[in-house]
DNA sequence: ATTCTTGCAAATCATTTGCACTTTA
DNA sequence: TAAAGTGCAAATGATTTGCAAGAAT
């Protein structure tokens, strides 16, 4: 369950962002957003409330975003990036229908022995298929 | 452990795949690299050997092999797409430090309870961190 | 006033497409 | 010789960069 920061500009400070406009705009909408969305779809929706919104700003506050931890990149292969808030561990499901990506919640994946050696900073996982409202349509 | 292909002709033929002198390299390109190298990487080694290659053949190898399952993307972002041969299920550790994938030998994930109704096709785990040689040195 | 942020336009990089030429069954 | 594959160059799409103007401290 995700904790919603009701106070953006305070949480902003705290990570040493300086909280413009535009960032707070930013960080609001991926707070209520939960489609793991792409720089384009957040230019998109947010372009109509701020008509001066420029597509290199939203580049540049995720990419600020992500050198401070704010927001991590979902693996997904392909050809846009997609960004899910920070949060404990969980997993995704990305269906090849839709596009969507849903959150699961999981336990933390088990770390393999392999790996004693290595600095493990983050474990994702990712399932891929048809989600159930893609399930019953054709898929030629 | 991964079984070597010795005869990719008839291994590509066998897949509904006809075997150009381009697609058999590539193809043992890929048999021969544990880099889960990228299109680029594949275009710049192969093109010393093979001087006529394009990169637009890479790319619709790639793209060939992709629809008819021999490999799979890897899910890691960035702009670069980097890619796998099919496997059984394994995981990948990616080094934030050098940039190298590491194969993981894990056992399956087991599938969370909130995935009953979907229909799940594959499971991806990936690590992310430091790998043994990239630990000791400077991360700033 | 200095520093940081924004927005535009141009640049870059990965990938795809259109098409003419070549290979091969 | 028809069908499929290749290679080039141009097109597209995502992302980055350079820079001038604007906002904040």
């Amino acid at each position: 369950m995700r904790t919603i920061v009701n106070q953006p500009e305070v949480f902003l400070r705290q990570k040493g962002i300086k909280a413009s406009f535009q960032r707070v705009r930013i960080f609001d909408y991926l707070q209520n957003s939960r489609e793991h969305p792409s720089v384009s779809k957040i230019f998109e929706d947010l372009h109509p409330h701020i008509p001066s919104l420029s597509r290199a700003t939203v580049y540049n506050t995720i990419n600020l975003f992500l050198e401070k931890h704010l927001v991590i990149p979902v693996p997904v292969e392909g050809t846009e990036a997609r960004y899910d808030l920070s949060e404990p561990i969980h997993a995704h499901f990305f269906c090849t229908g839709c596009g969507q990506i849903f959150d699961i919640d999981t336990k933390a994946f088990p770390l393999p022995a392999e790996l004693k050696d290595f600095d493990v900073t983050e474990t994702h996982v990712l399932f891929k298929g048809q989600c159930p409202q893609c399930v019953g349509k054709t898929s030629s």
